[in-house]
DNA sequence: TCCATATACTTGCAGGTGCAATTATATTAT
DNA sequence: ATAATATAATTGCACCTGCAAGTATATGGA
């Protein structure tokens, strides 16, 4: 019987076997654990600061502040003052941050192509709309 | 436009949701970082040894150890040799263990409320089999 | 039997992460 | 204008994790 089915115990496996795939093959690369995360997001939206880089990501800042400076550290990332706030930085991606996403992208897009390549186009747009529903109503729970 | 939609993006969101909540709720309780996850698993079979644990819960052997040795400390699981292998420990839940693990649950459970509490009936079941799907082929495709 | 290999577990180490406290700048109220 | 509060970022700390190497036991072949 194994008690009943329970999404977060589903959800936290498949993320472990993820996180061990990815970092696995983004160690050789010389990315850390965290910073393909980062850059990914950032090439969402350029010049986002890192508060905000945290926030969509769902990571504490200080995770983003190190990750950051990694990255600005390996070339990938340039950091600029905002000159509207003192306190914040602006992140863009360098060229060469540029052509790293490239490899980066095309690494995750075989890993989704493992984790739902044999689904259907119906199945995938239920999966997604079930999956962001679900983010949702986490995101409403907490305050 | 935000590129496509990735269920590895969005899975790994809602874990670290997940996690965020949890861990805080669990730190209260003096339950460390993975430690509901062995017990929960363990309540599933009791007797298992910790290799088994391990690639139940897509964890590390060694963080396993770490985090049965701490349960046996706090007098919640019980370890004893494997009569037919020497190399090996069983695991069984203490009185201890079986009342924690009662509240343990009880936390998942609004954890898993709080999450699909509004999915109707149907969608919970496509749910569960899509997830069900995505983690067959993640475990098909590590070798 | 004896040796080589495999397995269950452990330990050392090098990271990554969250939280709390700190610093510098912004914002708001008085 | 000034003081109180809020915010972006950073740092110190404790803890967890995975990997690699080590130990003890099991298994299989010569």
């Amino acid at each position: 019987m194994g008690s009943k089915w329970s999404p977060g115990r589903n959800i936290s496996r498949i993320y472990r076997i993820c996180q061990l795939d990815l970092d696995r093959a983004f160690a050789e690369s010389g990315l850390g654990k965290g910073l393909y995360l980062c850059l990914v997001e950032l090439a969402r939206q350029e010049g986002i600061n890192q508060k905000t880089l945290a926030e969509r990501l769902v990571l504490d800042q200080a995770s983003v502040t190190r990750s950051v400076r990694r990255l600005v550290a390996m070339g990938c990332v340039d950091r600029r003052d905002d000159p509207e706030d003192g306190r914040a930085h602006r992140l863009f991606l360098s060229e060469k941050g540029r052509d790293l996403l490239v490899r980066v992208r095309e690494r995750l897009d075989e890993w989704d192509s493992a984790a739902i390549g044999n689904f259907s186009a119906e199945e995938r747009k239920i999966f997604a709309e079930l999956l962001k529903k679900m983010e949702l109503n986490l995101m409403k729970a907490r305050d």
